[in-house]
DNA sequence: GTATCATATGAACAAGGATTCATATGAAGG
DNA sequence: CCTTCATATGAATCCTTGTTCATATGATAC
């Protein structure tokens, strides 16, 4: 019989990988962890906000100035730069009357620049392929 | 009047960022590049596909090794290995009824590494501040 | 062929999240 | 104080997406 099984419904297959399991099970950080790792990253995984974060990489700017660069309206800006800041991965200056944002360290930089790479070389693969064909 | 507003009702700022926005809009990606980049990062956005790729950092499993390992049902696994082949961050191999995943290359490791890395000194700065007072 | 195991897939449902609208806060100028 | 500008925030809406259930495919063994 299969070594972990019964105790769980999900876990219906007949094959006995109690082995593997337990030594892959060993080496896996914690479900805290993961999520939270999955959560970073779900910050990085809408176009609004990487287009802010590329936007600041140059300099910073203004909640209004970002609207307009976008094309979007200041609410939706705002509701992001607070998801950004939320996940310290921006911050704020007060001048007046308007708030300037910008990348508060250089992890934006580093994790876009990792993404980045992938794609490139996904579309290099692509190219090749393409003149290979 | 500034400069660039009057043909679109979301700009409707009274800031004159006209010298910022070009220099900006200048050095910004085209936004179906923006788009892929977030697509990417969406993928690894789910704490479910996290799982499943750091389970693939020590060696090929098979799908209802996956499962059981991570207590969901096959269909759920399938499903979500679906999603990180389509990406090509995963790919697998057959050996009779058996279908084995393994990582389809290194971007998978340095992408989660810098998240990683984003995290740890995240916890590291917490740690830091409650010592501190 | 039929049965069984491993995996894939489509439809349906539920939960999460991005945007918009309306409104609130907060600062500067008069 | 009152007005205006810049930003923030809450509620509502719509769209996306992860999971489950039921079923299909595909391979092996008999």
């Amino acid at each position: 019989m299969a070594a972990c099984c019964d105790h769980d419904k999900n876990c219906e297959s007949k094959h006995d990988h109690s082995d593997l399991l337990n030594k892959v099970k060993y080496e896996l950080p914690t479900d805290d962890f993961l999520i939270e790792l999955a959560d970073l990253y779900k910050i990085f995984s809408d176009s609004t906000r990487i287009k802010i974060m590329f936007a600041l990489f140059e300099e910073e700017m203004c909640v209004c100035a970002i609207a307009e660069l976008l094309g979007m309206n200041q609410s939706a800006i705002s509701h992001q730069l607070k998801t950004l800041k939320d996940a310290n991965l921006v911050a704020n200056r007060r001048d007046g009357k308007t708030i300037y944002y910008h990348l508060s360290d250089d992890h934006v930089r580093s994790i876009i620049g990792q993404g980045f790479e992938h794609l490139l070389e996904d579309h290099e693969a692509l190219k090749q392929t393409r003149t290979e064909g």
